[in-house]
DNA sequence: TTCATATTTCCACAATAATGGAAACATGTG
DNA sequence: CACATGTTTCCATTATTGTGGAAATATGAA
């Protein structure tokens, strides 16, 4: 990832609608949702959301798959991904510092003893 | 963390200066580096570094501690963690979909078989 | 105290971003 | 086609952010 790729993507990510967007989108899978279920789900005005998910599109954080009069929106995952590897890379200059490692959801769910469904 | 630290913190680093003064502290490990380290390495004008290292302070995303003349600033990891885990919360609805799994800075060094120094 | 160096504050200007109602546009249905 | 519904564009207003030279402040050394 470039630095104006994660510039990009940390200032769509930077504002709470969006925020609050692409989380409920990244909690919402591949499937993703419309506009309409989010506006209604987060209770933002059509103008304002349709906005917001350009600027996530924009950004390609999120993407778009039209299904008949929907438009179905989901997290980029690999663009997710390579943001926080942007951030973390060469943590503490390579050393094996032991902080560069956010625990992530995966292994969270180990740590819990969770299994896949 | 809170919806408003999480947009504060990524407010702080979608911008190309803060994210390449962050970039190099994470880099940098726990002793960090003075100011005018920083915008020698970077080409920063004085003022222009300053603004921006309050507005990483203030996002909780460095902390600074001073040494005679010099003050140290250096990356807070429990807060880029935290947002890190913050954006892939219950990712896929907390179904072990594996792509809210991020390759962290140690994971890329096991698979490279290096270890730590 | 005087000097040298490190860092921050002041300030004003330029540029960009967020908001949401109303109207326009797109798509499937009868 | 006419209609209902989903989504986007238009637009003006308001608010926030980035910039860097110059001056002020802080700290240690001689």
């Amino acid at each position: 990832m470039k630095s104006l790729d994660a510039v990009a993507s940390l200032a769509a990510l930077a504002q709470d609608t969006r925020l609050n967007v692409f989380r409920l989108l990244v909690q919402k899978g591949r499937a993703g949702l419309a506009p309409g279920a989010i506006a209604e789900k987060l209770g933002v005005p059509n103008a304002t959301l349709s906005f917001h998910l350009k600027e996530l599109l924009h950004a390609g954080l999120v993407g778009a798959r039209q299904d008949g009069r929907f438009i179905h929106y989901s997290a980029n995952y690999e663009q997710m991904n390579a943001l926080i590897r942007y951030l973390t890379d060469n943590c503490c200059g390579g050393r094996d510092c032991g902080i560069g490692d956010a625990p992530t959801a995966k292994s969270r769910r180990k740590q819990n003893g969770r299994q896949s469904l």
